[in-house]
DNA sequence: TATGGCTGCCC
DNA sequence: ATTCTGC
DNA sequence: GCAGAATGGGCAGCCATA
């Protein structure tokens, strides 16, 4: 009760400082237990980032577990989630009035998702949550249905809540960061934060931390002026902070192609290893011969780096690699699952630990010196780095890295540390749009949140040059500013051919310049061709 | 047994 | 992934 | 500059249903 009275204080306010100044009230107000889960859940999630359990429950059902709980035709239950596009919303207005609520506390919250984690099939979930949903307030069932589908939409998520807790505790922000970063979980950082011992949380092996993140530059000349300027504010600065660029007098950066792969983190010693992603989900499983190779290794290491796929001597593509995504089977029977496989590498470009010695806060060109000392097992290499000294070089280099069928370029500043969870301004990525395309608008949808009354989500169409159909190829919002969706709103309203609910076939009229990075063969749009990262790049006119 | 919807997670 | 927006 | 929000394509696995 007092968490959906939290949730619902915070959305009102849009000042940040005033969310956090709510949230470090309530967290200071609460036990240890539910410390751990309410911060957990401020971050939108019903477990902690590290853990692998997931609740097989999406929007189909508890759409579906909502209408039954509140016992409404489905006539009159979709008329409401038209009328939103948010579940949360949706929830509150299908639930008020027809519940009858008991007391539910937020540890009870907690009981139940993980008893709704263990049912098994959407039937049995549906069942769970509608009889859940039955005995709540509708604002309880609101915030219960926020979490589980990942969003509270209250414009408040896990680097407000990392400030809230520092808040909260008076303990300095940076150890919090640090402590998260280390943990990927921030309910236990709470709880060493309120006990005063977030120097226990420390880089060690099997203990996923966040990747490094890079900003994205569009030219190499954006990407040379972030250095150059770094290195002026050094150089009048007495002596300043950063690591920048200590002892240089003109910039030198490193430059590394950007593998179009999967981003692994990997641990391992001569008995272990595991593999993580991104986003700290274990995979050691769908790279089996990966994993077992890493125990060659004659150091404990932790290695960053890109999984592609890779058949003799030559990169394949990320649509290849797909395929051994997501996969179950834990087997490391090679003879059994590698036939079929598409085969794999892991390319190294930093590393993180050595032999009992966490190395984040070494210089970057000290942590590529070590990975370079290393030998290394089959089905392993290393990025090669060359060091650039002009907006020129990066620029040639970026054009040799398309040359040898990668991405675009990462642009690193030598000196700096590894900053866990940081898209800061040591790490630089370069890609380009691989071309445009003119496309024609024929359909447009309302959005979700605080897009619920425009039209804001864009199919668009080519033109079959053989019998002149216009032919769907793929959606896109990103690139439009609010104004010019609040414009197309307007004209699509005027110009709709036929509505369908919340998508509507317009007048085919608007042309667009769409940017895309790659195309490919798709069952998904009747042009049977999609686009990878579509955006809008203009409007025609 | 085959197919398709749903979910989670890669980019 | 990409892009825009408010603080 | 950061954090948040809203949006893209596509795969495997699991389950329900035809």
């Amino acid at each position: 009760l007092g968490f959906t009275n939290v949730g619902q204080a915070i959305a009102a306010t849009p000042a940040k400082l005033e969310k956090v100044r709510l949230l470090a009230e309530y967290f200071s107000s609460i036990d240890d237990e539910r410390l751990a889960i309410a911060t957990v859940y401020f971050t939108g999630h019903a477990f902690p980032q590290t853990d692998l359990r997931t609740l097989q429950v999406g929007g189909s059902v508890i759409y579906r577990a909502l209408g039954g709980a509140a016992k409404i035709s489905d006539a009159e239950f979709r008329r409401i989630a038209h009328s939103h596009g948010d579940a949360g919303k949706t929830a509150f207005d299908v639930l008020d009035g027809r519940t009858v609520s008991e007391p539910f506390g937020i540890t009870d919250s907690y009981k139940f998702f993980e008893q709704l984690q263990k049912l098994r099939g959407p039937v049995a979930k549906k069942e769970a949550l509608q009889n859940r949903l039955a005995q709540l307030s509708a604002r309880e069932g609101q915030y219960v249905v926020k979490i589980l589908t990942g969003d509270l939409r209250i414009g408040l998520r896990e680097g407000l809540v990392e400030e809230a807790i520092a808040r909260a505790f008076n303990v300095p922000l940076d150890e919090v960061k640090e402590a998260n970063m280390l943990l990927g979980d921030i309910g236990r950082t709470a709880v060493l934060a309120k006990n005063n011992e977030l120097e226990r949380a420390e880089l060690s092996l099997f203990r996923p931390i966040k990747c490094m993140l890079a900003s994205p530059e569009p030219t190499a000349e954006a990407i040379w002026k972030r250095f150059v300027d770094v290195a002026a504010v050094a150089d009048r600065g007495p002596a300043s902070a950063t690591p920048a660029t200590t002892g240089e007098k003109m910039p030198v950066v490193y430059v590394e192609d950007k593998f179009d792969g999967i981003r692994a983190q990997l641990h391992a010693s001569r008995t272990r290893s595991e593999i993580f992603s991104r986003d700290l989900k274990r995979i050691t499983g769908q790279f089996p011969e990966i994993a077992e190779q890493a125990r060659q290794f004659s150091e404990e290491v932790i290695l960053d780096g890109e999984i592609i796929a890779f058949a003799e001597d030559r990169k394949l593509t990320f649509f290849d690699l797909q395929k051994r995504l997501g996969r179950k089977t834990d087997a490391l029977d090679l003879f059994e699952t590698s036939s079929a496989d598409v085969p794999v590498i892991f390319v190294a470009f930093d590393l993180l630990f050595l032999d009992d010695r966490s190395l984040l806060r070494t210089a970057l060109r000290e942590r590529r010196d070590l990975l370079r000392g290393l030998k290394l097992p089959p089905k392993f290499q290393i990025a090669s780095v060359v060091a650039a000294h002009s907006a020129n070089e990066i620029e040639s280099e970026f054009k040799r890295a398309r040359l040898r069928l990668n991405e675009g370029l990462m642009v690193k500043n030598p000196q700096s540390f590894y900053s866990p969870g940081r898209r800061g301004m040591f790490w630089f990525k370069l890609k380009k749009e691989l071309a445009t395309l003119d496309v024609v608008v024929v359909g447009a949808e309302l959005g979700h949140g605080k897009r619920n009354h425009v039209l804001s989500d864009y199919t668009f169409a080519v033109r079959d040059e053989s019998s002149g159909e216009l032919l769907p190829i793929g959606k896109a919002y990103s690139g439009l500013t609010d104004a010019e969706i609040a414009e197309l709103t307007e004209h699509f309203k005027d110009n709709t051919l036929v509505e369908h609910g919340r998508y509507r076939e317009v007048k085919p009229d608007i042309v667009l310049e769409v940017a895309f990075n790659s195309i490919q063969p798709s069952t998904r749009h009747s042009s049977g061709l999609a686009l990878r990262f579509p955006r809008i790049k203009a409007i025609r006119r």
